[in-house]
DNA sequence: TTGTAAAATAAACACTGTTCATTAAATTTG
DNA sequence: CAAATTTAATGAACAGTGTTTATTTTACAA
């Protein structure tokens, strides 16, 4: 009778169980560092029966994907409480900081490694993805209602402002920081975010 | 008698043609895509030769970071020609974007990859980036001595400067610009470029 | 219980970076 | 010049990678 339905079930709960273990591997060691034949060790399967669920290594880091973005979203969300909107745009860019250097294996799966990428046309992996753009869109817009960014599009602001966001954490985490030295590193981060608030509370 | 001499010549000769064959294979198809394998068959050497030259794949990492950030210098040099030097910097940062899309797999080397990225006091490798990047501060240094930039620090600024054009840079060559449409994708990376501009005019 | 459909796997393929014992070449010594 | 020694180059292997396929095991239906 409802064996269809079971199975599908089973088929689903098999897929989570995958992405689940995925999941811990890559948040500890990165997604290259994880290989197939280690997620299959740790479910305790054997390597081609991942094939079973997942087309290739692509497919697992997609779904990852999407993943980091809805953790990424949900660490992001308290700024909404902030009722003026250029102070929770700046407590964004400081979340945005923040989630960077505590869960970098995230933030390299979203905004670093070199993977297919796709999302042309039918997207889903970027639909999290899209909503955390377009959240900081609308906070740039309301920004915009209370006399601020003059003459700039929300959208090109926005663009503006993860480029340089990314920019200092991508530098960082890729350790592109090493000719300043040690102890001045977070110091100079701190203050370049200082810098950029202050080149946008004057635009 | 010189067979020492010559000897050392030779070393260097070879290490040299290793390097040669393994920046062009590199600039084809990225670092990640070339193996020792395919460096040793270029010319027509065994694998295990180019271990007698370098310790492993890092240092020839090592040796083509260099050799990226050496073609960076001179593609960017021509800009010393431009008088002012507001100019001069906005010069710079086009020049930054061209290489960047121009060069991506130096780009990739320099600025992205991830790899042990020593340069902890000994450094050497860094001796060309600290070279450009010292390049960048004493524009932005110039800048202020014609009253730009009031009550900004160089040093930060600079930072500041280098972490927007490098997250734009690298956003879009890691295909992270992908919910953006295509015919727009070229214009939204100028614009935001041009807004940076403004507000970097307006510090 | 038997036949069939589905799920899981062992084994292989073609790669990767790297090491090491062996062979080949060049140089020094007797 | 021949023998001994140092130096250079390599073949073969190790342990790993993503992925595919033929085979076996399991689960369900008749």
């Amino acid at each position: 009778m409802g064996v269809k339905e079971r199975k599908e079930r089973q088929k689903v709960e098999m897929k989570d169980l995958i992405l689940q273990s995925a999941h811990q591997l890559f948040l500890d060691r990165g997604f290259e560092e994880v290989s197939i034949r280690n997620i299959a060790e740790a479910i305790e399967y054997s390597p081609a029966t991942i094939y079973l669920y997942f087309k290739d290594k692509d497919e697992i880091f997609y779904a990852l994907h999407g993943e980091a973005f809805k953790i990424f979203n949900a660490y992001v969300s308290p700024i909404v409480a902030i009722k003026n909107p250029l102070e929770r745009l700046f407590a964004m860019g400081e979340k945005y900081m923040q989630f960077a250097f505590t869960y970098p294996k995230y933030y390299d799966i979203m905004f670093i490694i070199e993977s297919p990428m796709r999302c042309d046309e039918n997207s889903d992996e970027w639909k999290e993805g899209g909503a955390a753009l377009g959240f900081l869109e609308s906070i740039v817009e309301e920004c915009k209602t209370l006399g601020h960014f003059k003459n700039q599009s929300p959208h090109t602001l926005s663009f503006t402002i993860w480029s340089f966001m990314h920019g200092m954490c991508s530098l960082s985490l890729r350790e592109r920081m090493k000719h300043y030295p040690e102890n001045e590193r977070e110091e100079i981060k701190l203050k370049a975010f200082e810098v950029f608030k202050h080149m946008l509370t004057n635009l």
